[in-house]
DNA sequence: GTCCAGGGTCCCA
DNA sequence: TGGGACCCTGGA
């Protein structure tokens, strides 16, 4: 594959316990894609494409990259084993989490974040990738990477300079206008990084001032973009489900690892229903 | 061809 | 508090 023949010697991760495949098919993040016999994606303007082979996790990106860059967003520091023993209570809980064993919840940036979650209403997954990766061709950097051209996701001030009918050619239909919003918010001021760094209920205040921020979309940013733990989106899955674990149906008894436990038990209701 | 749902939100009665 | 409208697609 191109992308392999002009890449650096790659960093190697041994026994990570990370799992590339339910990390990046647990619904959490839109933008890594299967590519050859691993993932390639963009995330913080960088494009990376990595792999697994036994127990190895392949980085193809510098060393000095890995550590600025990746190391934090794929969340490696944490130690997750004090989350999955509360979760192993549950015996619902339990099988989600060996289900998707291996997920890590990724630290992505707030903007990309809020922007994709706002994509994500009423939507169905393959379309909010879609839709991303049009709004990021549309107006986002290209990226130079193993002999193809990348876009990062573009900044707010270059979605504020899209108008509504230039909006409309990635298809988000009536979401187009509260991307807009948002990106106009915040060129004219609001930070959702000073937003991300509040309490977890006076940031959910905050972020629900925005066009078409709903709890939902909110309680998203919270976790995704500013990796607030505690907090469980409910949707249409975690509303199914709820009948089946003991974290109750707005997820407070698993208090602060809530988080986490929505992301394996909603890939796990989703990733079920498919079989049927 | 029509109908419906897909990681919701907003508005109005 | 409940229900319809909102854009657009893909699948039934």
């Amino acid at each position: 594959m191109a992308i392999l023949a002009t890449s650096p010697e790659p960093v190697v991760l041994e026994h990570s316990g990370l799992s590339l495949r339910h990390t990046f098919s647990c619904g959490q993040c839109f933008r890594f894609v299967p590519e050859g016999d691993g993932y390639a994606g963009v995330a913080m303007g960088r494009p990376l494409f990595l792999k697994q082979q036994g127990s190895q996790t392949l980085f193809y990106c510098s060393k000095e990259e890995f550590e600025a860059l990746w190391r934090g967003y794929f969340d490696l520091d944490r130690d997750y084993e004090p989350a999955h023993r509360l979760l192993a209570q549950d015996s619902y809980t339990k099988a989600a989490m060996e289900f998707g064993h291996g997920l890590r919840l990724l630290r992505q940036e707030p903007w990309e974040t809020l922007c994709s979650f706002l994509i994500s209403q009423c939507n169905n997954i393959p379309r909010i990738q879609a839709i991303i990766d049009a709004l990021c061709r549309l107006c986002g950097e290209p990226v130079e990477y193993g002999g193809r051209t990348f876009y990062a996701f573009p900044t707010p001030e270059a979605v504020a300079r899209q108008g509504l009918e230039s909006l409309a050619s990635i298809r988000a239909g009536y979401r187009a206008k509260y991307i807009l919003s948002a990106a106009q918010r915040i060129t004219a001021g609001v930070s959702l990084e000073r937003i991300a760094a509040m309490e977890t209920e006076e940031a959910r205040r905050a972020v629900m001032e925005f066009d078409g921020v709903g709890r939902k979309v909110a309680d998203c940013f919270l976790l995704f973009g500013a990796h607030k733990w505690d907090v469980f989106p409910v949707d249409t899955w975690m509303k199914k489900a709820a009948p089946h674990h003991g974290g109750q149906a707005d997820g407070r008894g698993f208090g602060k690892v809530a988080g986490l436990a929505q992301q394996y038990i909603f890939y796990y209701a989703r990733e079920s229903a498919k079989k049927y």
